[in-house]
Parts: structure tokens; C-alpha cells; sequence
DNA sequence: GTTAGTGCAAAGAATTTGCAAATAG
DNA sequence: CTATTTGCAAATTCTTTGCACTAAC
């Protein structure tokens, strides 16, 4: 959390860009829930809890911000609205996702097992993977062993 | 194509869903169309230049009934609006799509190369996988060999 | 002080919904 | 004939934008 906040204010001055309260505040929750997947409105619903008073227009921005320095990951559910993470800095590519179609909850799935995928790829179609998104849908442990 | 008109029908019928005119139509252009990415809206003009006066309500809410009855894909790219693909009855899962960052051209991808992956979340994480969307993002070979 | 960032409200885009009229079974 | 579907326009949802004001550097 200490690297990604200290990565931010690099990359801000880099760009002259100001490091402000809105800017510190989102990145914040996010780095205190790099487990969860927020959107927007989350993000500014916990921030007025905490007496934040931030615009959603502010947190859109920031996001987008964000998203751009290569510190947060969107994820595009079936439900129209996008969620973010905090990327890993350890990570070379985004990590997967594992969605349950009873509970929708997002799992989060560390292992890199496409560089296989990735090679053939680039061998049969000439595509140069750069990044991936992978969505996995089914049924989770604790779903699977409810007998409903 | 006859199989996934056929089968629709079946679908409808099972349902006691009745077999429209706009439902035909779109069907139609999908399946005239499967290696392109519609949006409702694409679908919606297409139906317009040929003289088939429906209106955009009506597209979405084919599409939705159309996903429902598992004959077509919805594919979420970060432009905030769905794309929809006949889905291929040959398939055990969705395929794969390349998204080009240089040219944003969309290509289908027939390999199936996740099963090995699938069988170790299943180890791994309990989760019985019924699903995938994988997108793979990064350059073409086009836009590869051009020397910008 | 200058430039970038913010909040607000209004605009925009994609999609959904309510309802009376139309149509398939 | 009856239940489903349609078209239209209005509503909704998520997101973006314009602009005067504020805050970083």
C-alpha cells in the first residue's frame, strides 16, 4: 500500500499533476480493499460516510485517472457498471476473476497460467497479447455444497 | 444457420413465446453477421436501411431474449456498450475474442485452451466453472507491421 | 500567481419501462 | 379470442462535460 501510494505521487509529479485531498482519499479505499471491486458509487457513498464530501463527477474523474497511471483495473460485469481494483504491483498482467452465477460474488484468482495461451496466440494469428481480461463464470465452493 | 433458426423456434414454442417478425429479422442478421460484434444500436440501423420499421425497444429487448434462450453472446468491451455474437452451437464455451489497442478490431478466436486452467480452479478453488470470457488485449498484425 | 482540480448541475449515451395498440397462436 | 409483443415516448442508470470557484505547486 505504501509502494502504490508512493508510486502515485511519483507518477503525479511526473505528469505535473496535483496531488489532492480526492485523489489521496479514493486511492486510499481503494488500497484498504484491494480484495473487494468497487465502482463509482461505491467509492462515493463510503467516501460521504467518512464525512468526505468529494462530487461523484471528482470520483469518476479520479478513477479514470487512475486507470490511466496503470495503478487501478476495471472490470466489466454483465450489470453496466464498471468495478476497480487495485492492481498488484507484482503482477505482469491483470489477474482473473472468478464469477458465481448464484451469489455473484468476484473471486480473485492470482495464477498466471495463459502464457501458454498467450505464445500460441502470437505464433497462429501474429497478435501481440499485451493484457488480458479473464472471466470465469460458474458455481463457487460454498454455493456448490449448499443442497438447496 | 437453419439450425439456429430451427432450434429457436423450438425454444420459442417451448415457451409459448410467439415467432414475431422482428424476432426473425434479428436472428437473421446476427447469423448473416457471425463474425461481427453488433450493438443494439448496429442492429437497429441495419433493420432501418432495409425497411424494417422496429423500434430500438424491441432490439433490446430481443437481444436480452436471445441471450436468455442461450443463442447469442454478449461481449463487454470498455466502450459501454454490449456487442452481441450468434453463438457457435459447436461450442462448449464461449470463444475467445483479440482485442487490436492500435485498430480496436475484434477477432474471434476458435482455441480452447482454458481447459487445463478450469480443471485447476476447480482444484484449487473449489469452483465448478461453466463459463469463460477471455479477452486478450494488445497489438495485431497489421497494425504490428506498420512502421508508424 | 498560475495551472490544475473540484463541485455542481446539466447533458449525454445506453438501456429499460409503462401503456395502449397490434398481432401470433 | 386471449396472451404476448410491439412501438413510442418517458424514465432510469451510469458516466461525462461546462464552467465558475478553489486549491496545489
Amino acid at each position: 500500500m505504501e509502494k502504490q501510494v508512493n508510486n502515485f505521487e511519483d507518477k503525479l509529479r511526473d505528469n505535473s499533476l496535483k496531488l489532492t485531498g480526492p485523489r489521496q482519499c479514493i486511492l486510499n479505499y481503494l488500497a484498504c480493499n484491494r480484495d473487494k471491486h468497487l465502482t463509482a458509487d461505491d467509492i462515493h457513498r463510503l467516501l460521504l460516510q467518512n464525512d468526505e464530501k468529494v462530487g461523484i463527477a471528482t470520483v469518476y474523474r479520479t478513477l479514470a485517472l487512475l486507470e490511466k497511471l496503470e495503478l487501478i483495473n476495471g472490470i466489466y460485469l454483465e450489470d453496466g457498471c464498471v468495478r476497480y481494483q487495485l492492481m498488484d504491483t507484482k503482477e505482469k498482467h491483470e489477474h482473473h476473476h472468478l464469477i458465481c452465477e448464484k451469489c455473484n460474488r468476484i473471486i480473485d484468482m492470482q495464477d498466471d497460467l495463459l502464457e501458454r495461451l498467450e505464445r500460441q496466440v502470437n505464433e497462429k494469428y501474429g497478435f501481440c497479447v499485451k493484457n488480458h481480461k479473464v472471466k470465469l463464470y460458474g458455481i463457487c465452493k460454498e454455493c456448490g455444497q449448499m443442497k438447496d
